[in-house]
DNA sequence: TTTATAATTTAGCCATAGCTTAGTTTATAC
DNA sequence: GTATAAACTAAGCTATGGCTAAATTATAAA
């Protein structure tokens, strides 16, 4: 890299730094939506209870975040109901369990055993750009011949 | 994946999550040290004014992470002086530069431009775990012949 | 139908990581 | 050698995302 006698211009360092933040800023939205998502799917419904024990956390940090979801519009509930996604919710879950499954085969592609993808996939999808997703997917293509 | 008909022990989904959880708490130290390490290399000291535009924050921001790192015992620095990294700050940035670097010449390797390769491995670089590494070091090699 | 248990919420605590505004120290320039 | 500018620190605010303990509501069992 520009590591060994120049640093890249302070702006442009920044905005490395900036953009990585910006993915932190979703990324408990999109985890929780996408297993919204599957509970939905898997179980018939998402219950808080399930929520946080599959987040890990506890049931009352889970009920803050949903809180949160639901002010941001992703999530809809009754008290004490079980949680739904909005459309908007529905649309990143998709959206992230496709970026999701593409870095997890990707991972399976180039020989990365299962158990590793599977963890290495959950912190790298948030990651990934458009660009470099693309190239993942035509890795993906060719390795499946 | 896993996704169409059974969702995972709820104990090894939770997993995944911790040890992204993980990943987050180590990786503003990692950042920080790698570029005080950097700093030091190319312009001979770390300043705070330098961290904080180069990390993107303000300087009160900067100083308050450095406080943090001291404290931990990754940093050391008087007031109103620069900052060093201590033994323990310098193995973990020598240790961050060699993940970030060989994240960053995969991507290349693989062919994603040299643009979205330098964005992308910021991010990366905290959720790839060293099997995976494993497999991208080996890509590299055989990809440079 | 009452009671016990499970699920959820509320309240309140902590640390991190961002910010602004204001004050202090150090370095620079005259 | 002092005034000004730059660098840094201090104080105090916000939001996120963890936690525990306690209260409430819903569900299941007797």
């Amino acid at each position: 890299m520009d590591r060994n006698d120049v640093l890249p211009d302070a702006h442009e360092h920044a905005a490395r730094f900036n953009q990585v933040r910006e993915a932190h800023k979703t990324e408990a939205t999109e985890d929780y939506v996408e297993l919204i998502d599957d509970l939905i799917r898997v179980h018939g419904e998402a219950r808080l209870v399930d929520v946080a024990s599959r987040m890990g956390v506890t049931q009352p940090t889970a009920s803050k975040t949903l809180a949160r979801l639901q002010r941001d519009g992703f999530v809809s509930s009754e008290p004490y109901r079980s949680i739904f996604l909005t459309r908007e919710g529905k649309d990143l879950a998709d959206e992230s369990r496709l970026r999701h499954e593409v870095v997890f085969n990707f991972l399976l592609a180039i020989g990365v055993d299962r158990e590793a993808a599977i963890r290495d996939s959950e912190g790298m999808e948030h990651h990934v750009s458009e660009e470099t997703l693309k190239v993942f997917k035509k890795i993906i293509r060719n390795s499946s011949k």
